[in-house]
DNA sequence: ATAAAACTTAGAGTCCGCTCTAAGTCAAGG
DNA sequence: CCTTGACTTAGAGCGGACTCTAAGTTTTAT
């Protein structure tokens, strides 16, 4: 435990700030590989999985559903023949946050508009 | 109803791609001021609801949960001295799309090192 | 040796944001 | 007149993504 590449479920929670919860049900619902045990059967995480689900989070938060992001763990696991849909996956999601950028920025005038408006009537008090 | 400053329910729901659920229960929440009525208790939607229901639209496709929502709403059929208040909730929206737009920006290139890989692994068979 | 903390599982519960149902009213066309 | 379809309400249901519980086992610290 002392060795930093074999973290247990409470430390891997703090690394990453997911919950426990949450890395035992990545798990179970595939997002995740299964980790290796201890002899007593619980969980390791190694450097490898902690970047891994560092992606998974960064796929999360640009807002892939979990569904599809299981779909390309599993993907991940079986072999060149999945190459095709992973680039698919990767093309639709690199297209979902330029939109999501065009659009963010597209109503951030509004809002500065809204923010100037306010503070003006602020100043006049 | 050929009236083009007073809309039905449905007219509006097609319009802003809302449901007419959605339109009523945003009503029901506090999102939306009670609309016109017909004499038969019939919502009629003015081109300044459409107008407010499109900022909305903007808020939560932006990122802001229905709850800030309503309660900027309230204010928003509040005075003045509910301006601060107004400008606070503006200037943590902006805050949160800047954030976002950065997370997508830095997440960008993790994405697209990801697609070249897959396409050069494609070319090579 | 033993208490406390951390682990295990399956499955139930929670929160958000809608989305729909049930039961009834109303307006227009044939 | 009567059917069709749009409207009304309160409240139930749903899908996504966790989040927690219950009941039991293991590890760690004293």
């Amino acid at each position: 435990m002392t060795d930093t590449d074999t973290l247990s479920v409470q430390q891997t929670a703090e690394k990453t700030g997911l919950s426990g919860y949450t890395l035992r049900y990545y798990e179970k619902i595939g997002l995740i590989n299964p980790v290796r045990r201890s002899a007593g059967g619980q969980r390791l995480y190694s450097k490898n999985d902690l970047e891994w689900i560092g992606f998974l989070q960064r796929l999360r938060s640009t807002g892939m559903s979990v569904g599809l992001m299981v779909e390309y763990a599993r993907c991940c696991g079986e072999g060149d023949e999945t190459f095709d849909r992973r680039l698919a996956i990767m093309k639709e999601h690199r297209a979902r946050i330029l939109g999501k950028m065009d659009e963010l920025k597209s109503f951030l005038s509004a809002i500065e508009w809204k923010i100037n408006y306010y503070t003006e009537q602020k100043e006049k008090r």
